[in-house]
DNA sequence: CGTCAAATTGACAAGGTTCAAGGACCGTGG
DNA sequence: CCACGGTCCTTGAACCTTGTCAATTTGACG
């Protein structure tokens, strides 16, 4: 609730400016908006909530740095993660109503966000709301057929996958290696698994030389091959 | 594609107006702008597609009668129902791009529909498709905690505890009864089983005394303990 | 009455969970 | 520099939920 707000912090915005601009080429009228808006950068901790209500703000927020999810708890603690929330993201571009659905964003790491633009600024960014918008829409879905019909060994293929395509969009991906700050617990909890479970699949992917996890280093040794392995066929960036 | 647009209909669009009345109180403007809707409904048949793409048409479209779903269908042959639609529901309110997204639509009955008027003939319009929008949003997350992290019973519950208010929602349930169009192994694609399980689960259910299914017909004995069996609550509609 | 889709059943296999314990890693304080 | 505590990762064994396969029954309808 009534959380330290966090001193501005040097974070340049890049993975954002780098992800927004890939959905839409920005214009000046729309970077200058961004430059303005990462000096009102904030930081808040591991494990808070972040929501705009919680952050004071009823805008829309731009994440710069770090991971969160959207997730609902159950009653007797059994937890959901509905999507991942990472640099780039806008979070409330449309006002649906947190409170009403017991959704909570939490914070994995320490989340650097700032208020987004008003998209009235410029074209450029309207058009990149709105494909964010609708990246956001097909991760959901993507999520629901992850969990309803893929088996554990694909759901972390798929997931890894998206991971990969997101990061890259915002320039956060090293070729087929990222950081994935995540633990076994929370990737069950988003893959709708248990964590002992992923910790065995994991090990199998890796026997298997599909993926190569260390720590918080991720490598897909092979996406077009696994995409294939699971039906999928790598996604024109458009 | 160049699939038979159907005749024009008697559909009286009842239903419709009952669930936009019901996320918003309609003034003249709207109510006029949806009966002349109406007198442009179509029906496709069962088993059909139905997109706004599909029955050209860049609009929106309001569905008056019949059920129907968004699914994606993977490459072998593996199915996943993402949401269900039924009447009063709007298809295609913002543009995501069904074609990248390998999502389908696909009706499970004959299905009556009519552009769906546009939002700028009334205020109180375009408030009813901003709740209809954020309910469906809703509905989809919903649908992720359910196969994510509830077991057959619990999904089954859940699902027709959301059946239930959607159909009251357009004044399409008879108390705690309704009528639902689907077999078992539509309720299995929705909810990430397979049908026998789902057979069994309903026996289970009957027997338990939860609920009442013959046919296409479901009652629902307590919705309140089975709220509570599952941890939800009896959402207030507002 | 014949036909077809849908519902139901049984036996069995597989995938995932649970519980419990041990080990690795990392930051902190003495 | 090392001991300590906490979090996360790893492992084993038993168990349970759900899936698979294949056959039979039911029900709607022409």
């Amino acid at each position: 609730m009534n959380q330290r707000r966090g001193s501005l912090t040097k974070n340049d915005g890049t993975p954002a400016l780098h992800r927004l601009n890939a959905l839409a080429p920005l214009d000046d009228a729309a970077i200058m908006a961004l430059e303005i808006a990462f000096q009102r950068a904030r930081i808040i901790s591991q494990r808070r909530e972040l929501t705009p209500d919680s952050i004071n703000t009823r805008e829309p927020i731009l994440v710069l740095d770090g991971w969160a999810a959207r997730l609902r708890t159950l009653a007797d603690g059994r937890r959901q993660i509905l999507n991942f929330i990472l640099p780039g993201d806008l979070i409330g571009l449309y006002g649906y109503d947190q409170a009403s659905t017991a959704t909570t964003i939490t914070a994995f790491t320490p989340v650097t966000f700032c208020p987004a633009p008003n998209m009235s600024l410029s074209p450029a960014l309207e058009l990149a709301y709105a494909a964010s918008r609708a990246l956001e829409e097909a991760h959901v879905l993507a999520q629901i057929t992850r969990i309803g019909r893929l088996n554990a060994h694909e759901r972390i293929a798929d997931l890894m996958l998206e991971l990969l395509e997101r990061l890259s969009l915002a320039g956060l991906a090293n070729g087929n290696e990222f950081t994935m700050p995540l633990t076994q617990e929370i990737l069950a909890d988003a893959l709708g698994l248990t964590s002992v479970h992923i910790n065995r699949t994991l090990q199998l992917a890796r026997r298997e030389g599909e993926l190569e996890i260390s720590g918080k280093s991720v490598r897909i040794c092979d996406p077009e091959s696994l995409y294939r392995s699971i039906g999928r066929h790598h996604p024109a960036i458009d």
